[in-house]
DNA sequence: AGTGTGACACTGG
DNA sequence: TCCAGTGCCACAC
């Protein structure tokens, strides 16, 4: 069926879910939450393979240093930005402004 | 079966 | 404080 994808994806597909309107998480929290924290890169290939599932705001998910990285991989050069704006989430030079701030990390919020 | 790449993260200088 | 290099795990060729 539809959405469909190996369980460690769908693990990290659910926890993007979970990230709250208007705030952001990391590669590396997911990835820490899911017990792989040296495996943030994997997090990444995961996002690329939830192109479609409107489901997990991967336009949420930001490095460490809150830069909009995966930008450049949205259908839009600045979808992924306009998107961040659309929730609130001031975007500046490709980077989320406050990113401390709106940081949302699932190992202590979830 | 091995090599290379990648939407990252951390440590060292 | 900032820049550079290394490590890590999974997937593609």
């Amino acid at each position: 069926m539809a959405g469909e994808t190996d369980p460690f994806f769908d693990r990290v597909y659910a926890v993007v879910r979970q990230v709250p309107y208007g705030r952001v998480t990391s590669y590396g929290a997911i990835a820490k939450f899911l017990g792989m924290a040296r495996s943030a890169r994997v997090v990444g290939w995961a996002m690329n393979q939830s192109h479609g599932m409107e489901d997990v705001p991967a336009h949420r998910v930001v490095n460490r240093n809150g830069l909009l990285t995966g930008k450049h991989h949205f259908q839009g050069t600045n979808l992924m930005q306009q998107l961040l704006e659309n929730e609130g989430v001031a975007v500046r030079d490709n980077q989320v402004t406050d990113f401390k701030r709106l940081f949302w990390d699932p190992s202590e919020e979830l």
